[in-house]
DNA sequence: ATTTTCAGGATATGATCAAATTTTGGACTG
DNA sequence: CAGTCCAAAATTTGATCATATCCTGAAAAT
């Protein structure tokens, strides 16, 4: 056991059920769990380096957001996204994501935007890069923000379990293609935000969701999805 | 060999955590926990006769279904529903259960109507009656029904979700209200799925929610929240 | 092909420890 | 003297772990 001391020093602060959660969750959400790989308690106390009740409720909690799935038997697994799950997907997210940006919008402060811009630019530097694990989490980042800035809680939950489901494909298909062929209308939406032009900026996000989501599909596709 | 013979005939039962899951779940979705009531893992322990861990992992999978909430310490409640909150359900159901309903319209059997129609039945023998918990069960039983028929899992999901976070509210209204006021498309809904009418479904499904969520939102309003 | 055996892994329990809440008992103030 | 407030003990509740039991799937044996 390297370093996991549990009634020592600084560790209490976030309890050890939510730390696995955390980790697990961006383990899924940046896709270095593959679809269709297994999940095991126990591979996970192993990986992890934690006791095995916080890595189960780890697992509940990701089942039933979706980014874990049962497979009957006792067994878990990432799921396998088929294409009428990607078309359940880009419908939700083209629904959700708008208003979100929408009430964004509305509440952005010059720093917000400032902000976003920031995240934007570290993302066109991974695109640049060809850094796949970079782009992930700067795009997600940017996302991410935008829904901070919205406030709107129910919303930004539905929206996160909605990455979960992608997140392990979506790397799959960067893995695929490179990131040079990713599309990105994150500028415009920002330059439609700056004017204050609500339409534009939902549009603009409902084309990156889009777009981004087509790419996943069409690489899906060669793969030999029905 | 559709019919698998179990070794013992009490061994097919699901798993601890499973069945707890689903009593919790209808506790809330039900409204027999009021919204702001704490929920205590060793209350369930006792309430529900079952051990600590599965208790434990039902409670995780609720809140991050939305149905529970936590309370920064390591305490976890009901939530209670904000109009700020009631604004983003309101939304969200809004964009998923038209969609929900044009799926089924397409899928539909007249098998599939009748049962729709029975369960509808039932409905207005609670409201007849005045039955609160009956209407409650048999209303969520019609639109739960209509989610099988479109078979779409993730919008099921989503939408299963959303009824956790007003059930326990909608409890409240009804308890204050009765349930002769409580308004009802689904017959609309259902001519129009017979007729093949899909707009026309979607339609009313969509007033059928917001007449609902606002029905919740007067009374919340009328309650006090801000 | 059917049954048996077996190992890996999941489920469930209770004990134990830690944290938070409640209670209690006084000391201080008006 | 009564009331208020604070601190520390007591209690309740949550978090974690080690262990025992049970399933499942697959290999081995008949």
């Amino acid at each position: 056991m390297p370093e996991s001391r549990p009634s020592n020093a600084e560790t209490r602060r976030a309890p050890a059920h939510q730390q696995v959660y955390e980790r697990l969750r961006d383990l899924v959400l940046f896709g270095d769990l593959a679809p269709g790989q297994p999940v095991t308690i126990q591979g996970l106390v192993a990986r992890l380096g934690a006791g095995m009740t916080p890595v189960r409720e780890a697992i509940r909690r990701l089942t039933s957001e979706g980014a874990l799935e049962f497979q009957g038997n006792r067994r878990v697994c990432v799921p396998v996204l088929t294409s009428a799950h990607l078309e359940e997907l880009m419908f939700a997210r083209q629904a959700i994501e708008p208003k979100l940006t929408r009430k964004a919008l509305e509440r952005a402060t010059e720093d917000d935007v400032q902000q976003l811009e920031k995240i934007d630019k570290k993302l066109d530097e991974a695109i640049h890069k060809g850094d796949v694990g970079a782009y992930l989490k700067h795009n997600f980042e940017f996302h991410n923000r935008l829904y901070a800035i919205a406030d709107s809680p129910i919303l930004t939950q539905l929206s996160h379990g909605l990455w979960l489901r992608f997140g392990p494909s979506l790397r799959v298909v960067c893995g695929r293609m490179g990131t040079q062929s990713l599309p990105d209308q994150h500028k415009e939406t920002l330059d439609a935000m700056r004017k204050g032009d609500a339409d534009r900026a939902a549009e603009a996000i409902r084309k990156d969701v889009v777009q981004g989501m087509v790419q996943v599909r069409e690489a899906l596709d060669l793969a030999g999805n029905p």
